[in-house]
DNA sequence: TCTTCATTGCTATAAACAATAGCGTTTGAT
DNA sequence: ATCAAACGCTATTGTTTATAGCAATGAAGA
C-alpha cells in the first residue's frame, strides 16, 4: 500500500496539526479547557489589558467568534472584561486566571517538549524556522 | 504587543496547517472538490481497488465519515466503487477520475512548491522529515 | 461643527467536520 | 457450528468556523 500523500509537506502538515492538537486537547480537558481557550489566557497573560478584537486578530479568531470565547472564560472566572471605552473592551486574568495559566503553561511546555522530541536532535534547530516559514498569513 | 504563542512548535504547526489548508481549498473550489476529496482522489489513483475502510485508515478518516466522502465522490462520477465480497468494496477512479487527478496534481504541486518556497533554501531538506517526526499517531 | 466612515462587540444563522453508537451482514478462525 | 471481528451504513451529536447584519461609538476630514 503506497500512501502518495506522506512525501507532501502540506499533508504532512495538516496530519501532524491534528494529531498534535487531538493530544494537547487530551491534557488541557483534565483542567476543563481545551486549546483555543489555553492561547487566549496565553495571549491575556501576557499582554493584560488588550482589547478583544486584538486578541482576535492575533490568534486568527473573527469578532463573532470571540464572544462566546470570551464569555465562556468570563463564565468560569478566568477572565474579566473592561470597558475601555465606549465600544472596546480590555481582557484581564482574574486571579483564578493566574493560576489557572501556571497549569496551562506547565502542560503547555510538557506538551511542546514532547512534540520536539520527536524530531532527531540536530534537526531541532530548525523546527521554529521552518514552521514560522510556512505560516503565511 | 507580544505574542507568547509564536515561539511554541504546537502552535506554529497548527496556525501553519490552518493557513495551508485554507490556500488550498481555494484553490481546489475552482474544480468543484475539497482537500479531503483530493487526498482521496490521489490515493485512490496510487492503489487503485484499495477498500473503503483501508482508504480511511490511511487517511485518518473514520468509517461512518467515509460513507458520505466517497458517496459524494461517486455521484460526480470521479469514484466507482466495487464489491470485493459480501461486505467490502473496492474504490477505482472512473477515467473522469483519472482526469481530474490529473488537475488535482498540478494543484498540488504549485501548492506544495509555494510551500516550500517559504523556508530557507538551506532548511527545506529538512522539512519533510521534521513533519514526519512531529505527526505521531 | 457636521458628516462620513471605520471599528467594536454582539446576535443569529449556516456550513463543514469529526466523533459516537448502533445495526445487519459477512467473513474467518476456532 | 459457533463466535468474534470487520465492513459499510444510518442517525445523531457536538464542535468549530464562516457570513451577514446591527446598534453604538469613535475618529477624521470638510
Amino acid at each position: 500500500m503506497f500512501d502518495p500523500l506522506a512525501s507532501l509537506p502540506g499533508y504532512l502538515l495538516r496530519r501532524a496539526s491534528s494529531a498534535s492538537l487531538a493530544e494537547l486537547n487530551r491534557k488541557l480537558a483534565e483542567i476543563g479547557i481545551n486549546h483555543v481557550d489555553a492561547s487566549l489566557l496565553m495571549l491575556t497573560g501576557a499582554n493584560p489589558g488588550l482589547n478583544q478584537s486584538e486578541a482576535g486578530r492575533i490568534l486568527g479568531i473573527q469578532r463573532a467568534n470571540m464572544v462566546p470565547l470570551v464569555s465562556r472564560n468570563e463564565a468560569r472566572g478566568l477572565l474579566r472584561r473592561q470597558k475601555l471605552d465606549g465600544r472596546s473592551q480590555a481582557l484581564f486574568l482574574s486571579s483564578t486566571g493566574e493560576d489557572i495559566l501556571q497549569t496551562v503553561h506547565k502542560i503547555a511546555d510538557r506538551h511542546e517538549a514532547m512534540l520536539i522530541a520527536r524530531v532527531p536532535e540536530e534537526m531541532r534547530p530548525y523546527v521554529i524556522p521552518i514552521l514560522r516559514g510556512l505560516w503565511m498569513e
